[in-house]
Formats: C-alpha cells, structure tokens, sequence
DNA sequence: TCGTATTTCTTCTACAATGTATATTCGATC
DNA sequence: GATCGAATATACATTGTAGAAGAAATACGA
C-alpha cells in the first residue's frame, strides 16, 4: 500500500494490547479480542498481525519467564512502541473525524 | 476472508455517503473522505471499494441526469441499503467496543 | 526415572479479501 | 476533435484468516 495505514485487526489488536497492559500475550490478545469483538478469531490470524506490526516497528515484544503449571511454556508479552502509540492515536483521530454529524449505531454497548 | 467484515477504507467509504446523504457520487466521496481522513485518495481506490460494496449488497447506486456543464457527464448516486446500514452500526458497535477504556488521542480536533 | 501423554503457547505456511495506483474508456461541452 | 468531468478496467501490494506443525513445560504410568 505504500502508505502506512492500519488495519481493521491491526488496530483492533493494538487496542486490546493496551486494554490488556502487561499481561499481553498471544492467547490473552485472542481471548479478549474475541470478547470485545463478540466473535472468534484464530490464534493464527492474531500472532500472524503481531508479527507484522512488530516487523513494522509498531510493537515490541520480550520473553517472559515460563510459569509452573502444566504446558507453562515462556509466553511473548507484547506492547505498543512510540511510534505504534502514534500511529494508533492518528487512525482513532481519522476514525472519529468520519463519524462527525453522524447518526451511528449507539456508543451505550 | 469467509467472515463478513468490513475493512478499514470500506468502513470509511460507507460512512462518507451517509454525510454526503444525495450527492454521493464518486469524485464527491474521494474529496470528504480525503478532507476528513487529511490525506490523498485515488479514485480508483474509491471506486474499486464502491464496487465491492455493491456487489455485496452493502451499497446501491442508480445514475442521474447528466449536467449541462462541461464533462457533465451523469454521476452514479450511491446510498446504503438495509444491509449495509446493519453492517456498518455493527462494525462501529464492535469498534466502540473496542476503545472502552483506553483513553485514546482526543475526540476533540 | 524413563519416556510419552497432555497442555499451553508460538511459529509456519498458504490462500482469500482489501487497499491502492495507473491507465483506459465514456459522454458531454467548447 | 480538443478538453473536461466522471466512470470502468486492470494489476499488484498489503491485510485478514485458518489450519497445521513445532516447542517447552508438567503429569503420570510402567
């Protein structure tokens, strides 16, 4: 596309990233995305767009420490970076300059 | 993509013929989403999206007198039908649905 | 205590849908 | 027929989505 816009997942997931604060991790991101979105979504579709936000420098992400439970493998936590942070709060801007003088769908859930 | 979700443009492009309400026509929608989204769009890429939409029942269009004035030629009206509208107020739900919480860039401006 | 289930999580791969740009065609006035 | 406003066609890049495979950790029976 050339220019850097985000997508509908893409700012979906950076949304849910910073709901999540720490604690945002692959199956974590699917889970409350699923919530808020009120449908599925695989685990493949979401580490695949962490991937590439990641490659585009708008996320960053560290290993954690494995947990001791059963399959307590280390999870990749995730957050967003400055340039990630700025490139979401444009996209809410342009997103909210649309809805002007609009009569949508109501904000009370 | 199998599931029915509207992509970030799609959304755009659906909410600018709403504010344009008559009048919404091609070179009309790509200058309002250009002026409110603050950066260029091709017609082509506005058109093309028109043309998805109304093959998905999303949008309908019907053609109008031609102008007597220079290239007048006559504009092809587009609006949202039924489906459309309930796809739209469902995207902006789960969008909404999304920000709860997060205190994102400012509404204001 | 081996070793193999089982669980949780991540990576890989392939393909469908959307986003975007450029060029071409159409129809109307000058 | 030059030129202008508008629409259509075509091609390719980026995103969206699924499903399968791989890794790392604990549980448990022989």
């Amino acid at each position: 596309m050339g220019r850097n816009t985000l997508g509908t997942l893409e700012q979906a997931v950076m949304m849910v990233i910073l709901a999540l604060g720490d604690g945002a991790y692959g199956v974590a991101i699917r889970d409350e995305l699923s919530r808020r979105t009120r449908r599925e979504h695989t685990l493949g579709a979401v580490y695949t767009t962490l991937d590439r936000l990641t490659a585009k420098e708008l996320l960053e992400s560290h290993l954690g420490e494995p947990t001791p439970t059963r399959g307590g493998r280390a999870k990749r936590y995730f957050k967003l970076t400055g340039e990630g942070r700025q490139a979401l709060d444009h996209a809410v801007n342009s997103r909210h300059e649309l809805e002007v003088g609009l009569d949508l769908a109501g904000k009370g859930a």
